[in-house]
DNA sequence: ATATATTAGTTGAACCTTCAACTAATAATG
DNA sequence: CATTATTAGTTGAAGGTTCAACTAATATAT
């Protein structure tokens, strides 16, 4: 049946997605493990905008990232405990909590980089430039679609 | 800095992975959600297998599904409670848990389909076939960096 | 056959995601 | 200015993922 073979093919593409995504978390988490580094995938992507732009607020943070408002708050939650980050109320806005790092993040940040790279170049193994922009290109004309309701 | 680019933008892939993946169950989940259907996009993933193999086992589904085995067990936990499956013990290998959709099961899981497709269909709309084969091509690609330890 | 190793599945803890409901503060409107 | 709407962030509940440790059952190896 022709329309059962598109129907697994276009779950399978789904599974496909997930799979990788949780692969490669998992593929960093593992490789900072392996160096002694405590840090999840989630938890390296908050800290990026942080260490980009000191005293970043959540909203910013979760537009760069791509993450609901909860999320974010959570992760920072989780960061806060681990003292590699500190919320500072806005003197303006009372709203608005903009995040720092602390030394021990900073640090960590540093250290995680290699770690990045390391895993980037694990993923991309035996894969041209090119192919990584189709992906980018189609995976990003799949997420116009997503957001545009 | 060169460098600082290249890091930016993979990071930005990996997280656009990561978005794609959650805006694409969260839009199953809305458009289940406004047909009137209780589902949940893994809870779907799941019941696909056990529809095509009545009385699959739990690490059959593990495989076909790309997920852990500590995953199935709860997704299934989930369903059962939902009334949607049921678990058999097989009878020769008392360690393998056999999985049997119940008629509510097998009624949600037709009910779904129509849901699957039109996900599908706004997922790619302007998107042409070859570049869905090609963004099948490179995920598979990095998928196997992955798996290859 | 007995001890050992492997396998299937479960459990609990920690983390992430979504939803819905909420607080507190600022912005917009009459 | 006072009411109303919007915005930033938090909370709690339910689901999913990973890890590590566990049980129970089957396979393997002396």
């Amino acid at each position: 049946m022709i329309k059962n073979d598109k129907l697994k093919s276009d779950i399978n593409l789904g599974m496909l997605i997930g799979q990788v995504h949780r692969l490669s978390t998992k593929k960093f988490v593992q490789n900072s493990h392996n160096s002694g580094l405590d840090i999840s995938m989630d938890q390296w992507i908050v800290l990026g905008p942080i260490w980009e732009n000191e005293g970043i607020s959540h909203k910013e943070i979760s537009e760069y990232c791509l993450k609901d408002k909860t999320s974010v708050t959570k992760i920072i939650d989780t960061l806060e405990k681990k003292n590699l980050v500190v919320r500072v109320p806005d003197q303006l806005d009372h709203r608005v909590k903009r995040v720092v790092l602390s030394n021990k993040g900073k640090e960590l940040f540093l250290q995680a980089i290699p770690i990045m790279e390391l895993t980037r170049d694990e993923l991309r193994d035996g894969i041209t430039e090119q192919d990584i922009e189709s992906l980018r290109a189609v995976l990003t004309k799949i997420y116009n679609n997503l957001i545009s309701n």
